[in-house]
DNA sequence: TAATCCATTACCCGATCGTCTAATTTATTG
DNA sequence: CAATAAATTAGACGATCGGGTAATGGATTA
């Protein structure tokens, strides 16, 4: 039985594998099976399929094949983020094509990993993408940096007021605010978390304040910019 | 002794440490070396003295903090790739702002780290990137995805009923739909563009029916996700 | 126990929004 | 020239928003 070296928390990572090559599938099970902190709760081989084991189960993360048939994983990924669960979702691919990498990780992916991978790395990509982190495969790691728009700006002075004063917005105005950004408004909202909308206007207005910022479009102009939802 | 668990390299991985903090300089390289696969070789507390002992080691590893006195972080990054030794750079910085970390992974970083970090998973960063890995902190994980080109910018997905029934906006409803990102009212949009507040309201009209959504929030965050702006 | 934070609900009020109809002018294109 | 599209302005309508203030119950913390 495999460890995790530096990671101290004990929760199991639920995880769904969405792959049409059966044999690739009980390969990826079994690899991350081994690990007993990782628990591999459904498998799909197709995206629609997996799109309703992803809904009913809410896995911490997703093991998507990007060349699926009919719809592919792109598609799915996009489809996935719109159900607004915070699953992270790792793009699996024998492909280095540029365009493809960059369309995955810009379509939800945290990470992405070609299928030639160590599968006791794949472990490791698995527990580092559950706490958030984006990973990149070395292959076509360059050219997804390179794909960032570049900075000319040699302006950067150390005058962050931003993380300073920052207030933490509570879990409560975090799914107030992932609404929000999908352009609910305030009834909506309220009817979506069976609140009333004197609730969900009070969290709105609290956010508004954390955000420092004076209506909900710049609050959601924000959160997108900076990756809070 | 931490041992790795993906890799099986042998192969000692040289890193160097580039950090103004004497206390945090100390930090990381005890972080380092208490891994027998890790092995900081040199430090430095500035950029220029940094830039001379990374052409003289040639270390597989920079550790570069970004906020550093005189030449900041991204400055010497750019320079450093202009030596043209294949060294893995990890930017490491206590700010999350999103112009940082773009302009740090597009001028050569190959990982961001966040200064919170666990001191062991950053040896396990160490090791991902020396293997070409690029790893972004959770913190930032998200806006730097936000920050690649769009997925219907690169024509990745062949169907896309969007790029085609979409009614292209006229120069004039770009203009308004900036302002409107950025957060403005209709009265000031109207007071930015010389106009009445009527002409404002007609164009966020138009801008929502081409867009095909029902209200301005929802155009600000359709306009930030596909990069519109 | 007291204090604090959070979630919830309620009411009020002025400001803003989104849609509608309708008109004029200018520019471009057939 | 005629037709079309774009930009502009206007008035009016109901719906929604954002900011106050205030109260209550539950949970956590000092």
């Amino acid at each position: 039985m495999v460890q995790k070296t530096s990671e101290t928390k004990t929760k199991t990572i639920s995880v769904i594998i969405v792959e049409d090559f059966k044999l690739t599938r009980v390969g990826l099970r079994c690899a991350l099976n081994a690990n007993d902190d990782i628990n591999v709760v459904a498998e799909a081989e197709d995206a629609v399929e997996g799109l309703k084991l992803i809904e009913k189960h809410k896995p911490d993360v997703i093991l998507m094949d990007l060349g699926l048939p009919g719809m592919n994983g792109i598609e799915a990924m996009i489809k996935c983020k719109e159900m607004m669960f915070d699953s992270k979702i790792i793009a699996l691919t024998s492909h280095d094509r540029s365009e493809e990498v960059i369309a995955a990780l810009s379509s939800g992916a945290s990470a992405y990993c070609l299928k030639d991978i160590d599968p006791q790395k794949l472990a490791d990509v698995v527990r580092d993408v559950s706490t958030g982190v984006c990973w990149i495969d070395p292959m076509v790691a360059q050219m997804t940096l390179n794909a960032l728009p570049k900075v000319d700006n040699i302006g950067f002075l150390p005058n962050k007021s931003n993380a300073e004063g920052r207030v933490p917005l509570t879990e409560r105005e975090f799914e107030v605010l992932k609404h929000l950004v999908s352009g609910k408004s305030n009834t909506e909202i309220a009817k979506e978390l069976i609140v009333s909308v004197h609730t969900a206007k009070a969290h709105v207005c609290s956010i508004l304040q954390k955000m420092c910022v004076n209506d909900r479009v710049q609050a959601a102009v924000k959160a997108v910019k900076e990756g809070m939802v």
